[in-house]
DNA sequence: TCGTCGTTTTGAATCGGTTCAACACTACCG
DNA sequence: CGGTAGTGTTGAACCGATTCAAAACGACGA
């Protein structure tokens, strides 16, 4: 059976007398508190024999400084908080890298926190990191609603939008342009010679979903079809393969002559979900329907039919978020939007 | 082109005045400090009608508590540091999955960073966490090297160590038995008729590849044979499909009567690689390769060959490791232990 | 009108660091 | 020998919240 566990228990109780502090530290090595600070943040002021008395006095009592009182003294803090949607679909997790991977040459910490596309779980993380004061955010917003990532950035602390173009000039952002990716699935299907299409979606209060969405319905239109008529819009309980299953089922129970040929996925993660029912029920991908997906992630091409997918550029999403963070005084916000790009695999092609 | 990017950028200086503190706030709601500080922590001991007046010039200020001082003061915060081995593994975001439900229950607020399997990053990560007063930190430590885990836990912050037991009985710890998930694999691919098996493995100075290169060894030993001769164990640059790719070229170089059957990867990203490029040389899975991967991903069972690979109970791994980080005062610490399983799919069965 | 009791409000003390002007001490120079 | 410069050290003030004893206030009964 999964998840049986041993486990075996000792008796401690636990340690808890209070935590030394720096009155204490001065107290043994018998100098002053100034002393004691120099030591840990200008070592080079103070005098070998004096430093190494601190040092020991230190190491004797186990001392760690109160990051509390350090930064409500001095005010800065080199840490940058990040909330994404989901903090189990790669794309945000690969974006958190690229992040991490530019913050480190300033050697900036980095916490990354998921809002699961929750409003108030958002409010809540932004809210305990500036309370920190962390020197920046970076935000993939679950809502329109910004303004309190726009108040942060108001009260002074920068503030980068993730995945997700900026509405006033003042704040930075780092998108890709969803409608276009959009556009992009659904025209290839067209092209492909599908009339009938499902986009399995997610909740429209997420701006990707509404713009991919949108894009959908352009590339219909353009087409001279009717977008209410070909395309099916399908909203998936979850973002995950679990909602895909759900969402492509509800697909499946349509009569005949209404049960679309081909369905676009608003990620890769609901893709995976379709390819597995589908597989299950004995529909052939993608002869009886064709598949595609969003984001690309990194085991779309090695899957029992390699996926179509519109890929985004993660990593450097991330990177360019981290630059746009911090930019000398006085420099512009900049939006920066990128391109999709389709790739094209067996999924989608007969 | 990839990453072709347009980007529009706007002037105005970023506003940088003093941030309000709760003075400012009492100042101009006419009332005293104490007051402002009742109305943010314990309201109803508040007038509605003072209330109203403070609340009105908390927004008119656009004043957020300074975090640092209120807990300075108060000495508590509410939130739990998570220092990861990879961000970008399923298993530890699943993981972290595990321990935000969990937490969300008693509303902590859960950060996440990752180590990149270095020490040094982990250290750091640890000591701001534990500067800035968290409740609790949880851990998959990079290397053998814990003692700076033990010391936090020494100084009164509750540690949990994920996906690795503890060597001390007074720290509770949440592991696999990643020697059983060693021989499981290995006695499978024996069980397949292999004689020359290649274990793609990550640096040994990581618990989990030497245990289950451990575990690898025991069983060919136990069925008579010698591991020296028919368990090849390759180092990857990187616990990633490119590291995978890496490992497997490697392998292929051999001369014919030397490559090996079969390969065990350590985890399934490796093995995602090791698909990957079998598939781009031509060679046929499992008929003359197979595969067994480690984690079993969410796409695992979905990939052009199913992959075999060795379960372990992710998300429980993360609820668990929250239930032992808050215990009842005077609660014996546990080392839970959970046991793999093998999955067998087509990647290594003929 | 006065005393009592319960509710609100007040404001100084406090948390544990950092900062910096003042001080102590030594070394060197005229 | 007095003056000056330079190096190390000191310790009180400060950051911005919370806490809590004491004061203020209001309602009510005698």
């Amino acid at each position: 059976m999964e998840g049986m566990a041993t486990s075996t228990k000792a008796s401690s109780p636990p340690p808890s007398r209070r935590r030394a502090s720096i009155t204490d530290v001065a107290k043994a090595a018998g100098v002053a508190v100034g002393t004691v600070s120099n030591v840990l943040n200008k070592p080079d002021r103070v005098l070998p024999a004096t430093r190494e008395r601190v040092e020991a006095a230190i190491a004797e009592l186990n001392f760690v400084r109160n990051g509390s009182a350090r930064q409500l003294r001095a005010g800065t803090l080199t840490s940058v908080g990040v909330v994404v949607l989901d903090l189990s679909n790669p794309f945000f997790t690969d974006a958190a890298r690229g992040i991490q991977d530019r913050l480190e040459r300033d050697s900036f910490t980095l916490m990354v926190a998921g809002s699961d596309e929750d409003l108030d779980r958002e409010r809540r993380y932004l809210r305990l990191y500036e309370e920190h004061g962390v020197q920046g955010v970076i935000v993939s917003p679950a809502t329109d609603d910004i303004d309190h990532v726009l108040a942060i950035h108001e009260r002074g602390t920068s503030a980068v939008l993730l995945d997700r173009p900026s509405p006033v000039p003042e704040v930075s952002s780092v998108a890709v342009d969803d409608v276009a990716g959009g556009r992009l699935a659904v025209e290839h299907l067209l092209a492909q010679g599908h009339e009938r299409i499902a986009f399995l979606n997610g909740p429209h209060t997420i701006r990707q979903c509404r713009d991919r969405m949108a894009g959908a319905a352009m590339a219909l239109a353009d087409s001279g079809r009717d977008p209410g008529a070909a395309l099916l819009e399908i909203t998936v309980p979850a973002l995950s393969p679990d909602g895909g299953e759900a969402g492509i089922r509800e697909a499946l129970e349509l009569a005949p002559d209404r049960r679309p040929t081909a369905v676009f996925c608003v990620n890769d993660l609901v893709a995976l979900g379709v390819l597995r029912t589908l597989r299950r029920e004995g529909i052939q991908v993608p002869e009886e329907m064709a598949v595609v997906g969003y984001d690309d992630v990194t085991f779309a091409a090695e899957l029992a039919t390699p996926l179509t997918s519109v890929r985004q550029p993660t990593v450097e999403l991330g990177t360019r978020a981290a630059d746009l963070l911090f930019r000398p005084e006085g420099a512009a916000p900049e939006q920066v939007m990128f391109e999709p790009q389709l790739v094209v695999r067996e999924s989608s092609t007969r």
